[in-house]
DNA sequence: AGTTAAACCTGGTTGC
DNA sequence: TGCAACCAGGTTTAAC
């Protein structure tokens, strides 16, 4: 489900009011993607330094040494800081009671995850953090850099921007939308392209995810922020789940394929090789 | 070493 | 209507 702006729009809407608050009780549901690895009481009467981002991953860190929470929400979770909670659903598999509302991650597929980890440096959470490139809106990543990054890679430059190796954030929505805004085929092999190409498909990313994370992210099913809203991306979106329609800006039909193992979409009439 | 399949789960939609 | 097949915003692990 969240793809980087999806998942910002998630933390700006618990980071300011968890500051400072306590956790006072600690509930789980079904197993998700890995386990938790603290026992849920350990974390009670902890306070809430904030939460921040790293990739889709959130990071809620706890005070005085208490470690933190690696959040991911894989397909289908959304976070959720509730008032008035009321008893946990059949998908509801994280409940954080705390002095400023009840966190409550609702996954369905359960692909998602909550681990401690006692820091951002410590085990498990570096080894899960150990394989992502780098922020879009890191300075550092710059046109040379990405070009360069682009290089040694064989694989078709839709894999290697769904792989997050090279810049983080775009998920299968997104790398959709950033190769049509920069007219570059999806099968293209990622060291085939030209500095000024792989220049314009970084301003491409960057500017996808801005403006997503603009419009409140998208909502293709069940993504809501953590006040319950809708974003509003999706009905921007060029190609991403639109077979068969017209393309927007030549006029071509968009089609969809298959690309490691994630459906591809893009338009053959102005996305070229 | 690098690239691609399989796996993890549930639920909604499509088609026979 | 019933049921099977396919599809879905992600990532790790195992296998060529």
């Amino acid at each position: 489900m969240p793809e980087l702006p999806e998942v910002e729009v998630t933390r700006r809407g618990i980071d300011g009011p968890l500051r400072g608050a306590r956790v006072q009780s600690l509930s789980l549901g079904k197993p998700l993607r890995w386990p938790l690895g603290i026992a849920p009481a350990t974390l009670e009467g902890a306070a809430i330094d904030g939460v921040s981002r790293r990739g889709k991953y959130l990071w809620l860190q706890f005070s005085e040494g208490a470690g933190g929470l690696l959040i991911h929400l894989g397909m289908s979770g959304s976070l959720s800081l509730l008032q008035e909670p009321g008893p946990p659903g059949p998908h509801d598999h994280f409940s954080m009671g705390t002095s400023a509302g009840t966190l409550r991650l609702t996954d369905p597929r359960r692909f998602g995850a909550v681990v401690w980890s006692a820091a951002l440096e410590h085990e498990p959470a570096a080894r899960l953090l150990s394989r992502l490139g780098l922020e879009p809106s890191d300075p550092a990543l710059t046109p040379g850099l990405f070009h360069a990054a682009l290089k040694g890679r064989r694989t078709p430059i839709k894999s290697l921007l769904l792989s997050g190796e090279v810049v983080v954030g775009a998920g299968n929505i997104y790398a959709c939308e950033a190769l049509h805004a920069a007219g570059i085929d999806p099968r293209l092999r990622s060291d085939r392209i030209s500095r000024p190409r792989a220049a314009r498909l970084l301003q491409a990313v960057r500017e996808t995810l801005e403006r997503a994370l603009a419009l409140g992210g998208s909502t293709l099913r069940d993504f809501r922020d953590a006040h319950g809203m809708d974003g509003e991306f999706q009905s921007e979106a060029r190609v991403y789940g639109r077979e068969g329609q017209d393309c927007a800006r030549c006029g071509g039909i968009v089609r969809r394929l298959v690309q490691a193992q994630r459906s591809t979409y893009f338009c053959a009439g102005c996305q070229r090789r």
